[in-house]
DNA sequence: CAATAATTTATAATGATTCTAAAGTAGTGT
DNA sequence: ACACTACTTTAGAATCATTATAAATTATTG
């Protein structure tokens, strides 16, 4: 468990006063030892979980997790048109999606080889290259 | 312009019985040398514009493509949570998104490099693996 | 404390997609 | 053709995630 401060500091980074619901949020997401996915939905959840004194509206929520995300705190992930993920992990990384139990899982880039693009786009800048590696169980 | 009964079969062998409303769609999508990417308000609109007797109600538009995803005569692709397109092109592929433009480009298999996944997930296998390149202007 | 600015919240609005139930159309057997 | 049945289309309703709104609450400043 980090000091208060460094929550604090990451909300005011974010253009965010450091108030109740958000610390609530940004601990949630940051005070832990490993990063993780998650969606708004399992967010809430895990809130309403915490039993705090009040709740915390979805719209603080939506808004938090949005100023988190464009300070690059946060990545979205899409992995398909229902449901949309978040990563504490904004490292450069890739994922594999179990289809089986609609999980995420991290794929570091030095556990992916080297990815080749042949095709030039003239005119045109890559901002970023993701890979997706859906699986299901096997048998 | 191929003959009709193409159109036909692949309705057919979608679950679909050939009408008036589902062959208009499929020629759309089908009747064409090249493959390409829309969307159902994209699709939508193009049914509008051919300006036939009758239009084509949303709920057949949603219906056909659900069937022709299900055969796997279209692929679904996920960019980002507000935009979902489909591909003619079902062949194992990738692409370039534009976020300039919101626009795919194939990235044929060809065209990128192997991929190689070096983590394993026990008891799991893979199902696809989807490389998408966001682009953007580069001055 | 008074005045002001920022925040939270409930609720409404939006937009994509799916569902529903009624009206329309096609296929079958006579 | 006619009756009967099955399938299809359609408008509109329902759902769900997300964003917008506007009033009530809370924090900050002087
Ligand atoms: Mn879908
Ligand atoms: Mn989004
Ligand atoms: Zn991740
Ligand atoms: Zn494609």
């Amino acid at each position: 468990m980090s000091n208060n401060s460094v929550f604090i500091e990451k909300l005011r980074s974010s253009g965010l006063r450091p108030t109740r619901q958000r610390l609530q949020i940004c601990k949630l997401l940051f005070d832990r030892q490993n990063t993780f996915h998650f969606s708004i939905q399992g967010l809430s959840k895990m809130i309403v979980n915490q039993h705090k004194e009040k709740k915390v509206s979805l719209a603080t929520v939506y808004n938090t997790i949005n100023a988190f995300k464009q300070k690059g705190y946060l990545k979205e992930i899409s992995i398909n048109s229902d449901k949309t993920y978040f990563d504490t992990n904004t490292s450069n990384h890739h994922h594999f999606f179990n289809e089986s139990t609609n999980e995420l899982i991290d794929l570091d880039n030095s556990e992916v080889g080297k990815i080749d693009i042949r095709k030039k786009i003239p005119g045109k800048k890559i901002n970023s290259i993701e890979v997706i590696v859906k699986i299901a169980n096997s048998n």
